[in-house]
DNA sequence: CGGGACTCCTGCCAGC
DNA sequence: TGCTGGCAGGAGTCCC
């Protein structure tokens, strides 16, 4: 599920449960996600007050009142549920499931439960455990071992052709893993990173560097980097309609499908109108790609 | 250093 | 029906 729209969306869909609501207690299930959780997690959690949620790359951040932020990644298959507190199921926001609060948190792949202040029940799943949560001092957040060395944000306005012309120069690798890189531009993974380079007409193959060859910032870097912010900020727009199907029916929305032009369409005709190519999946360091091989040089 | 392969873990699906 | 192998939206680590 999660790229960068997707957490954006998820944190979208926490924030009107955690913000200003003060933690309560914290279970864990197991010792670690992907990695242990830090010494003293529940407790450092416990009491206090949640002041926001925001985003960094495919991290979740919960802002606490004593300092610390809570840091939190979903992997490839983590999960949030927040579950309504018992009897108060009037005006929550569409990231409430509507069962009683006491019924929470009992799969087999609910590792945190996280009970808050009015009730309400957080619980993350996540049964492949890639995701991950930290405690980090704020102050100390720029250095936290996982945030270091992330790129930009690429909905905010660095992202443009002058720094892609930049970050790629030299490049030798495919453009398809130079754009997965977290360090060149924080949140893409293969699905956007497939649709951006289909919708700019650009080949996963073609190397990275070789759309910086000139002093002159090539056109299309231009197309590039529009299409990149385009596609996310399409796919958000969209996260809001698959979460209210998610909150309401099981997680499964076809809406979100219907998004892609390439991803997952191997086989199928090029979508787009002036180009009569077929869609294919290659393997590109381990990992699929799907592409046309007919618009996209 | 840049680039690529390998790794963690479980669920699911196609193919036999 | 049941097994097996391959694959999945991430990303840190190791090795050349």
């Amino acid at each position: 599920m999660p790229e960068l729209p997707e957490v954006e969306t998820v944190k979208r869909g926490l924030q009107p449960a955690m913000q200003n609501r003060r933690i309560e207690f914290v279970e864990l299930r197991r010792a670690d996600l992907r990695f242990p959780f830090p010494q003293g997690f529940a407790e450092r959690l416990q009491g206090r007050r949640i002041s926001t949620l925001t985003r960094r790359a495919k991290y979740i951040l919960a802002h606490l009142d004593s300092g610390d932020v809570l840091i939190m990644h979903l992997g490839m298959s983590g999960r949030f549920t927040v579950f309504a507190p018992e009897g108060s199921s009037q005006n929550l926001g569409e990231f409430y499931y509507l069962q009683g609060a006491d019924t929470a948190g009992n799969g087999a792949h609910d590792h945190v439960v996280i009970t808050l202040d009015d009730g309400a029940k957080l619980v993350y799943t996540d049964p492949r455990r890639f995701g991950m949560m930290d405690l980090c001092p704020e102050g100390d957040l720029d250095r936290h071992r996982l945030l270091a060395s992330i790129g930009i944000e690429p909905l905010g306005n660095e992202l443009n052709a002058a720094y892609l012309h930049d970050a790629l120069k030299g490049r030798k690798t495919p453009l398809k893993a130079a754009l997965l890189d977290q360090r060149i531009i924080a949140g893409l993974g293969n699905i956007y990173v497939c649709e951006a380079l289909h919708r700019s007409g650009l080949s996963p193959k073609r190397l990275a560097g070789t759309l910086s060859r000139n002093r002159k910032v090539d056109e299309r870097l231009e197309r590039l980097s529009s299409a990149i912010r385009s596609i996310l900020n399409e796919a958000i727009e969209a996260g809001g309609s698959t979460l209210r199907d998610y909150a309401s029916t099981d997680g499964n929305s076809g809406a979100f499908q219907q998004l892609f032009s390439v991803y997952d369409r191997e086989d199928e005709d090029c979508p787009k109108p002036d180009c009569s190519g077929t869609v294919q999946r290659i393997v590109q360091s381990g990992r699929s790609t799907f592409y046309c091989t007919s618009c996209q040089r």
